[in-house]
Parts: structure tokens; sequence; C-alpha cells
DNA sequence: AAGTGGTCTAGACCACTCA
DNA sequence: GAGTGGTCTAGACCACTTG
């Protein structure tokens, strides 16, 4: 069994494939933990170390968490601790900044020639849009034009999109989020911009251009948020 | 031997300290291959298995590379693709910057509050302050200012420092450097920054607040760098 | 052909958690 | 005490590089 060595692959990359393949169709849950070493060896037919190295890969991919003594759990994406791990912007004190949604809308198209870009799609690809006004202690801190291919979020509503948060849709369509690349740089407020985060025309602006990978490196979303910057900075980490 | 069980470490965490120390003392020197997995095994008593995954964790440390049918070799941290990990400032194109030192001058000093805080020291400690204006294109693009713990670079020379570059002096004081965290603000050129950086006061630049610490968490250096942001950009990268 | 790292096995024992 | 993940062993065999 098991493709008898026709694949050249690694058996513990093929458990890995197997095992994330379960979590994002949703075969495992969220919170509840996955049977343990031995037994998923035993299914499986390989040793317990093999098993073991994949599952360490799982974890150090987040999709599970292991505690000594406890079990294998897969993790909710959408917690605190996950769903933030791409939103770098820190107020002065050094505390995440989280977003409230004031207004959100969206709309379906072609890719734009940028769009195709950032997001490796073809001109004929579609893509949702979406738009996004983000309050921060009641006041606008952020406008944020967000893009994603059509293709992976099939059937994504209006109703889903106005609550826009890309950790949640991934994890509901089934996608494993892998890294992100943010470019940081400074833009002079436009008009309209300016006008909706309520300061002057031509105001230094942080713009943070970024894109989301899947972990198979597919594109998932491309974002520009443009932030008024007084007492907030981007956090960056140099591994 | 080794300790018999009376320190709770995991012996591959042990073996990892020994080796890494071997490199940070230059006893195995960038570019030389050390011995190969089952010689260290034996050399240190434990199983090959153990060894392994010591050697694991000094790669994915950056210590060493390790090619199949080539051997494990020491990394040499100046070199082009190492050195430049931490300067993440892009030009318009998406190349890296590499900044040439126009001029430099050192000052040895108590540490301010500032530099306490950023540097985990103590008010009596010393550190050195280097002081850089980098061009790129000939012309002026950063106003740099480091520090660095006096401690770790006991006898620092002026000629040293005149060519400062950190990745240079921590491989040659016997540092190993870790991860680095940066803080990207706007703020406005003061008078002397925006002369320097010949641009008119009040112009909006980027503010690039650094700490880089060593593998074992200890801060190496503080740098606030000022830089000119047309036609640049920060590119950060979330895993 | 010899030597290296990469994969994989089939266990043993330890450390931790929880009923 | 039963069950989990974490460490460690002593090998075998494979894939790759170099003389």
């Amino acid at each position: 069994m098991r493709s008898h060595r026709l694949s050249r692959r690694p058996v513990y990359l093929q458990l890995r494939d197997a095992l994330a393949e379960r979590i994002a169709k949703g075969q495992s849950k969220p919170g509840i933990a996955i049977p343990n070493e031995s037994d998923l060896a035993r299914e499986f037919g390989v040793s317990s170390g093999t098993m073991r190295k994949a599952l360490d890969l799982l974890e150090s991919e987040r999709l599970v968490t292991r505690r000594q003594g406890r079990g294998t759990f897969v993790n909710d994406q959408t917690s605190k601790e996950l769903a933030l791990r791409f939103d770098n912007v820190r107020a002065a004190g050094g505390q995440r900044i989280v977003g409230k949604i004031s207004s959100a809308e969206m709309t379906e198209g072609a890719a734009s020639q940028t769009e195709c870009r950032h997001l490796q799609l073809q001109p004929r690809d579609h893509v949702y849009r979406i738009r996004h006004v983000l309050l921060h202690d009641d006041q606008p801190y952020m406008v944020k034009e967000a893009s994603v291919p059509a293709a992976l979020f099939p059937g994504l509503t209006e109703a889903q999109s106005a609550s826009y948060r890309i950790v949640a849709l991934a994890q509901q369509f089934g996608i494993l989020l892998g890294k992100a690349t943010e470019n940081v740089s400074i833009e002079m407020a436009s008009e309209a911009v300016a006008k909706t985060l309520g300061i002057a025309t031509a105001s230094a602006i942080l713009v943070l251009d970024r894109v989301i990978y899947a972990l198979d490196e597919r594109p998932v979303e491309w974002r520009i948020g443009r932030c008024h910057p007084a007492n907030r900075y981007y956090l960056a980490e140099t591994t």
C-alpha cells in the first residue's frame, strides 16, 4: 500500500499532507484531539518515529498543538492568538490593534493587472473585492481594500464578507494559511482617504500592502491598508 | 559521564550548546566542514539520532549548512545572504539596499534610560555608540544611530567601528545572532536629519527602530535608522 | 567505490496530565 | 495508574556528491 515507493516524496511529508487534508476538510475539528502517535502510526502502517516527524511538521505549521500528557489538538485558526498573527500594527503602548468594521462592501469582477500579479491569476479569473473602514477606539484608523481569488471562495456571500476576517473565511473554505509578506511604505493621503480617516489631505500615512499565502504557496488574499500613523507603528520580526 | 542526568536539560540541547560554543569560539571556522554525524555521535557518546537532532537545530539557527553527500559546514555570518538578513528596506524595484558608509563616529558612555530599556542594561553599564550616514547610489539615504553593550564587545576600537557591520563584529567577538524585532513608524524629519538627507525639514521619513538579539536572547544592538522613503519600502515577512 | 547527510524502523524509557 | 507526548537508542537502507 501507500504507493510503494512509486512517489519519491518522503513518507513523513505524505503523512503531513494526509493529516493536513483531514484538518482542511473539517474531518478533524478545531479544539478536538486527534488520535495519539502510535494509533496514527498503526493506521498508516509506519513507525511511530516517522509519524512523529509528520506531527512535528504540522505543529510548526500551526495546524496542531501538542501537549505532553494531554494529546494533540487541532488549532482553531480564528483564536485570538492565531487570527491576529498577520496584523502587525501596534498602538503606542505596544498592544495589538483590533479594528472593528464600520462599513463593508463586496463586489465581484475580473482580476485587474495588479491583482493578477499579486494573486498569480490570469486576466480572465475572477476576484471578490472587499472594502472596509476599520475603527479603533471608535475612531477610523484604516481604510482597507482586499481582493481574494473567487475560485478559492466559491459562493462567497455578501453576508459572509460583511464581517470579513480572512482567517475565519479560510478555515470555513478549507484553506490552510501559511505566511504573508507585507510592504510598508509612506504615502500622501488622497482626498478620499483623508476624509475617511478625518485628517488633512496629503498627510503622510502608512500604506500596508500585504499578500497572504496558503501553506501550499497559493496566494489567498491581497490587501492594501491605509492607516493614519499617529501613535501607531508597524512591528516586524526578523528571524 | 556527561552529568549523569543531574541536569534535566535534554541531551540534544546540551549537544547543540557544545557545538554552538565551538563555532562561537572560532574552533570551528566558517566554510569548513565539521565532523560527520556518526563521528560526532561517537565523540559525545550519544546515538546518531540524538546528534542529528542537535545538528538540525544548529541548521535552523543558521549556524551550519548541511548538504547531502557533502557534509556539514559552518556558516559565514558575513556572507551576503546571512549578513543582509536584518536589513529589510528595499528599493522600488524590490532589490535590497546595501548602504555604503559615508561617515562614522564612535563614542563610549554610560547607558541612557532608553538604551537600558532596549538593551536590558543597568544604568552603570557602558555602551558604544556608532553614528553613521549611509549612501545608496551615492545619495545619503539613512542616518543611523546604533548602541551596543560595551560588555559584549570588549576593546572595540574606533578602527573596527568605522566599517561597522554588526554581523561582522558579532562573528569576531563570538556572539551568535538570533532574531530581531523592528518598529517601523513615520516621523517628521528634524532640521539636522533633513539637512543630512538633503530633504525639506518636516518631510515624512521612515523611522526604523530595531533590536537584534543573540541566540541566547541577550540584546546585542539597538539602532534607530531614519530613512528618506522616496521609492523605498520596508519588507516584512510574517510566518 | 567511498563517504556524506536523509529517511525510516521498532522499540525503550522518561515526564507530564488527569481521573 | 493509565494514557499522552518527549527523549533516546542502535541500527538499516536510500540519495547524493566526489574522487
